[in-house]
DNA sequence: CTTAAGAGTCATCTGTCGTACCTTCAGCTTACACATT
């Protein structure tokens, strides 16, 4: 069975002569069945190391992705591809649709789905009569930045994968620290797998840190900075509020097409916005982290922090949507002295402090078992004082414990009290995690020698030299960016290659 | 000796927070069939 020629598989199905960095050998490995994990660059080509897999074996592969926008992008990419048994079980099909395709599963070779999905029991017992011989785990980087506490359903990948009858698993991701890393592959119980890794330090992107006294301070820097040069460019925060204020404020200040973006708006808000910056419909979006994974525009040249986030891990994935042209592009970072405090809020709001983890469980016993009426998450951290992600965790923890949701009443004093002890010193570890990534982030700041090298250590051991001038600490300022863009791309064109474009649009091609 | 101004100290108050999935259902919109003028 291995005996085929894997670049004409890849011509085959694909169209293309070769495959890029780091490719073909995750394939030869994933098609000798074993776990693999491969930490690619962003804009190589992640998805083709499963999609090409999935034409190539038997039976079904599964792939669990984060969002439901990529999964129903990546399933209509591949349908206009001409790749027809590929669906994604989501929230957004009806339950006629939903029963349909639960129904006949079995002719789907590439399946997509969220990790909430695979706690559903009906897709599981469907999932369970499937000869599933690839599991693949997209953006593997959420099972340690979200799973924790966030989307606990991202620790319970191990099991599922148990269930349907454990084949071989591939993860993949742009940005994992060797402790993340070991973290994922802990999670998934596969301390053996093997890992691909490529360098992800960005040589066409030139780095600023610059110390600001206010709000005012950085508008004016924005603005200087923006009105340099008209260019496609990222201005990320830490809340909504001020993402919306800046936004507004930054409209007076410059002429050109700016607006925001965060979870808290419409879908179809989201989606015009988002759609609008990609066709260069918008010069600036000021946006939190819900904008980004799933983004490829290839033309974006600056990213500028207004906040800056909770640990290096996402700065690396925010800074990584720029440039993926190649051509040179920059990052901006400013931060006032008081910016710590709205990171230190956000760990908070998801740790529950250790010595309050006796009242919680204590709370929670009471409403469990005194209680007539089951109560959903929402009504259960109202009454128990606790935040959204608080509970998720706890509930977590509990029902790793089977204290809760299995059946019979536990009513062992003795049982919660360890458990007590147990999510105390779970939660200790965790807040000694957090506040390190959130320490590592603030040194990282006001680090006094190479801005670049700083960055990309824990990575990597060695850092490139970069195409481009390197960091504020190495002489670069945002006035000497390189900045050569031709006038707006795509928009004049002649008919000829218009139609080209248009003929093209469902064309394949492989993305992260 | 009294009083006003200014400086220093303490207590109180104000401000305020990101990331996604799922389920289920109320309420709304849209398309369409049918009856009436």
């Amino acid at each position: 069975m291995r005996n085929f020629n894997l670049k004409e598989k890849l011509y085959e199905h694909f169209g293309y002569l070769q495959f890029r960095q780091g490719q073909e050998e995750i394939i030869q490995q994933v098609l000798e069945g074993r776990d693999v994990l491969g930490i690619l660059p962003t804009g190589v080509g992640k998805s083709l190391c499963f999609q090409l897999p999935s034409k190539l074996l038997s039976g079904s592969t599964v792939v669990v992705s984060p969002l439901i926008s990529l999964m129903i992008d990546q399933v209509k990419q591949m349908k206009s591809a001409g790749f027809k048994s590929v669906v994604s079980l989501n929230s957004f099909m009806d339950h006629r649709e939903k029963r349909v395709v639960l129904e006949h599963l079995d002719q789907y070779s590439l399946i997509y789905l969220s990790p909430e999905m695979l706690q559903n029991e009906l897709v599981m017992y469907q999932l369970i009569k499937l000869h599933i011989d690839l599991f693949v785990i997209d953006e593997a980087h959420c099972i340690s930045q979200w799973g924790h506490e966030f989307r606990t359903d991202y620790l319970k990948l191990s099991r599922s994968i148990e269930q349907v009858g454990n084949p071989p698993v591939l993860a993949l991701s742009a940005t994992a620290t060797p402790e993340v890393q070991t973290d994922i592959k802990q999670q998934l119980v596969r301390p053996e797998m093997l890992s691909v890794v490529y360098p992800m330090d960005k040589v066409n992107m030139s780095f600023a840190v610059e110390e600001t006294s206010s709000h005012e301070e950085k508008l004016e820097r924005i603005t200087q900075v923006l009105s340099h040069k008209k260019a496609p460019t990222m201005i990320y925060f830490s809340s909504r509020m001020w993402a919306e204020r800046v936004s507004e404020e930054l409209k007076t200040k410059v002429d050109q097409r700016i607006a925001f973006y965060h979870g808290g708006m419409e879908q179809m808000d989201r989606l015009l916005v988002q759609q609008q910056f990609m066709n260069d419909q918008l010069d600036v979006i000021c946006c939190t982290s819900a904008f980004g994974m799933g983004v490829d525009k290839s033309n974006i040249r600056r990213v500028i922090h207004y906040h800056f986030p909770t640990e290096l891990e996402s700065f690396i994935q925010e800074i990584g949507r720029a440039g993926r042209d190649g051509k040179p592009c920059a990052s901006l970072m400013l931060y006032t002295p008081g910016d710590y405090h709205l990171p230190q809020m956000f760990i908070q709001n998801e740790l529950v402090k250790p010595e309050d983890v006796e009242g919680v469980l204590h709370s929670v016993y009471d409403i469990v078992y005194k209680q007539e009426t089951e109560l959903n998450d929402e009504e259960m951290s109202e009454e128990l004082k606790l935040s959204e992600t608080q509970w998720n965790f706890i509930k977590y923890q509990l029902e790793q414990e089977k204290l809760i949701n299995h059946g019979p009443v536990i009513r062992d004093k003795h049982k919660w009290g360890q458990t007590t002890e147990k999510i105390q010193w779970i939660l200790e570890n965790r807040w000694k995690y957090k506040s390190r990534k959130l320490q590592e982030m603030v040194s990282w700041l006001h680090h006094p020698d190479c801005k670049r090298k700083k960055l990309y250590t824990p990575f990597q051991p060695d850092t490139r030299t970069p195409e481009v001038a390197c960091c504020s600490n190495c002489g670069f300022r945002m006035e000497d960016m390189e900045l050569d863009i031709e006038p707006y791309s795509a928009t004049f064109t002649d008919w000829k290659s218009r139609l080209e474009k248009i003929f093209h649009q469902g064309a394949y091609h492989a993305t992260d």
